[in-house]
Formats: structure tokens, C-alpha cells, sequence
DNA sequence: ACGAATGTTCGTAAGATTACGTACAGTCGA
DNA sequence: TCGACTGTACGTAATCTTACGAACATTCGT
């Protein structure tokens, strides 16, 4: 059996912002952009957390909102990120959103850096 | 009195993502960025929405994501859209957001014109 | 066919979100 | 100073979100 994804017109975006403003889910966008096969336990073992039963959530949530593929293939659910369709419809949004993250990360460092010590 | 407003570094895009991903604020962000000056009653009556206390809510999400200035000026509340702030930490974001809104009007428009004729 | 592997479904629960009415605090104008 | 105006604070309520364990369905390898 397979899902129900939206079509690239039907994706909206303030479904694409609400499903990425959540640490898990937008973590699993930037593992799926870095590259390379994924399933779900693959992306769960990457991350480190969560129970399967919660990530099943959350990949509702991605592929509703039109951010992910998600694929049984034998066992496994395949994972991509729809990045043609939300570059298409959105363009730019993903790549600010991905450096953005990567910023934010960054700033933190500093943050920390200055707190202890100098 | 005034208001607790993050610093720009203090900004997380999660927080800006999941502030934006709710269609009132979408909106409202939405106003402030088309120019004017604008106090909270303004923004109401654009909207045409809610109550002003649901709308309280609101102006603090926005506020303590870091979208959105909002300080008392006489008795009311001068509202301004943290462009700068935002620009800075994650650029062109913001307006891949504001484009992106604008494109699913449009693609509604254009659903809804097949959908009843041809 | 059996057992292991993958991921969903279901039930449950705690907490967050959104919404609204009423009461309230501060400011402005007459 | 009094009343109107702007917006917040508080209480309440319905709904959504996030999370997890246990049971289950399907597929794979042997």
C-alpha cells in the first residue's frame, strides 16, 4: 500500500513552515538534504531518538504538508525530500531554511563559546 | 511599560517557521510588510478577524519569535515587521515566505476557476 | 513455514495552541 | 476629572500536538 501526498498545487505553505517549525521534523529535512538513501529507521538511528510510533507522526505530518516522499519498498518506507516540487512552488524558501539551520547552530556555538570562557 | 523582544542572534528559525505557519499571523505579517504605520486595531480591522484578546496571543508569539516589533506608543501599540533582523539572520527568507503566500493565492485562484466553468 | 526486521495502528496521556468574553490598566480629549 | 479608547490579563474551553508502549501487518531471509 502506498500513501496519499499532495499534489505540488496543493501544498500551502503555511503547512510546509508549521510542519519545519519543529525541531525533529526540521532535523529530518536537513538529514535528507545532506544526500544519500533513507528510510525511516535510518533517519531515526541518525538522529538518535524518539520512538518509532512518534516518528510515524511525524512523517505524516512531513508528507501531508508536502515535504517529503514517503515509499514502501519491501519492508522499508523510502524517504526523499520533494525538493523539485517545493523549489518550484517556493523557490529559494528551502535553501534559506536549510542555511538558516545551520546558522542557527552556529550563533549557538558562539553564544556558548562566550559563556564559558572567553 | 514595554515588551521583551529577543535580540537578533537570540532569533531561532523555528520559532519564526512555526510563528509563520498559522494562517492569522501569516496574515499579519503579511500587512505589516505591504507598509504603513500600524498599531494593533489596525491590523484587526484589515484582518476583519477575532477577538482582541485572541489577538493578544498572537502579537506575543510574534513578538518572542522575533518577527515583529511591538511597542506602546501613547495607548497603543506601534507594530513593525523585524525585516532587518530577519534579513540578516536568514536571508531571503522572509521573502520566500511573502512570495510563496502571494503564489498560494494564486494557485487557489486558479483551482477554484477550473473547478466551477472552464 | 518460521523468525527477525520494518514500520503502522491504536490507545493513552500530558501539555500546547487557539479562541473568546469579561474585567482591568493606562492614555487621551473635552 | 470623566468618559471613551486601546490593548492586556485572566479564566475557561475545545482542539491539536507530541510522545510512548503494545499489538499488529507485511516482507525478507533461511
Amino acid at each position: 500500500m502506498s500513501y496519499r501526498h499532495p499534489d505540488r498545487e496543493q501544498i500551502r505553505i503555511e503547512d510546509v513552515l508549521s510542519a519545519l517549525g519543529n525541531p525533529i521534523r526540521l532535523a529530518v529535512v536537513r538529514v535528507l538534504d545532506a544526500g544519500g538513501e533513507h528510510n525511516c529507521g535510518s533517519v531515526l538511528n541518525i538522529l538518535g531518538v524518539t520512538s518509532k510510533s512518534t516518528m510515524t507522526h511525524h512523517w505524516r505530518v512531513l508528507r501531508d504538508s508536502g515535504v517529503i516522499w514517503q515509499q514502501p519498498s519491501g519492508r522499508e518506507n523510502a524517504l526523499r525530500l520533494r525538493r523539485e516540487d517545493l523549489d518550484a512552488r517556493y523557490p529559494g524558501l528551502l535553501d534559506a531554511i536549510l542555511t538558516g539551520a545551520v546558522d542557527d547552530e552556529t550563533v549557538e556555538a558562539d553564544r556558548e563559546r562566550l559563556r564559558s570562557g572567553t
